[in-house]
DNA sequence: GACTCGCATTTGTATTATGTTTAGAACCTA
DNA sequence: TAGGTTCTAAACATAATACAAATGCGAGTC
């Protein structure tokens, strides 16, 4: 009886082994190709029975971070075969390791993925779906003055934008960079007020996707996401160093 | 003994008791929202122990398109909460209704990402990606006789690109539209020859890589695209022509 | 009528036993 | 010795059962 049962988060036992032997995948604990213990094992490890175990292992499973078969065991597949865009694996991936590299790999995907959201969101877009998105705008400027209450809303903000496209794919990956973001956005909360710069780039946003001219919300919205690396490169610094390379994401062919 | 044992693909019981439960979620058979049957009603129902029939569960909540809990029962999450860009789920998608909604959505998809990707793969790829870039265009350019024998150096050229990005994001979404691209290149496969149009605009975009020019790759990605969707809208009438609306993508706000 | 308490239902976890698959060793044959 | 075959056993896959925990819902009470 090790484990006293209130330590980590709340929810199930299966989610909760689910998070921790996640967590060792992805900082690297147990490495891709390897093959982690036998359940029995692991089951004694982690002090519980082999039920929600497996349970865990089928979510796993079905994030793609692990293959199991008789006798060849649990083996960790390569990072080319993981769902990245679970929003589980990021919570994980900036748990483990938020550096500079991970951002970089974001920024590429907020790249091709919002311009082109605004496109859409100008265009499909329901007048219903674009007052939400000036409702978000709105609550995101009332509260600038205190950045650590900006994050929920800027969040909203590019959210109901994926949302506008009526798009199920871009709602999907939506929600993975909401995920990042606000793990992201929690890193550049230190500064003392929101950039009045992007404050105004938020609203050039708004205005164009109302105005249905999705070729300048997409302008903008690129140099928004360039704006927004900027600013947190010189506030990532401050974090610990570390330097990873993918070194597996191309490697087979 | 209800069960031959050989009258499903292959795998594990679970992930055919996943596959069975998946697709009759997205065909509408369990509604979004509702509470499907009790565990044990599923058990005898599909003719299993609770153990594979709890895994296949897991799975299906990995993939988030379940949520369970005590005494409420497990319960259909709304569309938007799905990962959408789930193999699994793509393939049960296209089993239930390929129809134009669902095309419409993925050329959306496209659109958004592979001219991106294309830039970064001239960009960030290295010398070795590109030569399997390469590699896959005269595979595909050899077989263009044959349109069935398309198919995989076709998926396979795409893939590659998103491979040369180096990101690892683009890669996982890479894999989805791999599905869906094999699944609608056999939609279309019905074509008596590969249209030389097509080829040539693959043999441009392969140039555009190679020679390092990011902007024409991803214009000549684009003009592709665009080909193969108005190649693909006259070849759809032959299936038949349910028509289908999100109704619940961007709904709850 | 509102509130509390307890019951019944359903999922969550534990335990044990047995079947099935397959990697790897042992063995046999040419 | 090389090659293939068989055999074994380790590990996962499935089954069956029991109990615990949580919770929706209704009965009972104030």
């Amino acid at each position: 009886m090790s484990r006293s049962r209130a330590e980590d988060g709340a929810g199930t036992l299966s989610a909760r082994v689910m998070d921790q032997i996640g967590t060792r995948i992805v900082s690297g604990a147990y490495k891709v190709g390897a093959t982690l213990p036998p359940e029995l094992m692991l089951c004694e490890e982690y002090g519980l029975s082999r039920t929600p175990l497996r349970e865990a292992m089928k979510k796993l499973h079905a994030k793609r971070l692990i293959a199991m078969g008789p006798k060849s065991g649990t083996r960790v597949l390569p990072e080319s075969c993981w769902n990245q865009l679970d929003p589980d694996l990021l919570r994980w991936r900036f748990a483990s390791s938020p550096d500079e590299w991970l951002l970089g790999q974001l920024q590429e995907l907020r790249i091709a993925f919002e311009p082109e959201a605004c496109r859409l969101a100008a265009q499909n877009g329901s007048a219903a779906a674009h007052v939400t998105i000036r409702e978000a705008f709105e609550r995101l400027a009332s509260a600038s003055a205190d950045p650590s209450r900006t994050i929920d809303p800027d969040v909203e903000f590019h959210a109901s934008i994926a949302r506008a496209t009526q798009n199920i794919f871009l709602v999907s990956i939506s929600a993975a960079i909401s995920t990042a973001l606000h793990l992201q956005f929690q890193l550049a909360a230190e500064r003392e007020t929101f950039p009045a710069s992007e404050l105004e780039q938020h609203r050039l946003i708004c205005d164009a996707i109302l105005a249905r001219d999705g070729e300048a919300a997409a302008r903008h919205m690129r140099a928004l996401i360039g704006q927004s690396r900027a600013s947190l490169v010189e506030a990532l610094p401050r974090m610990r160093g570390k330097r990873r390379r993918p070194a597996s994401t191309a490697a087979v062919t």
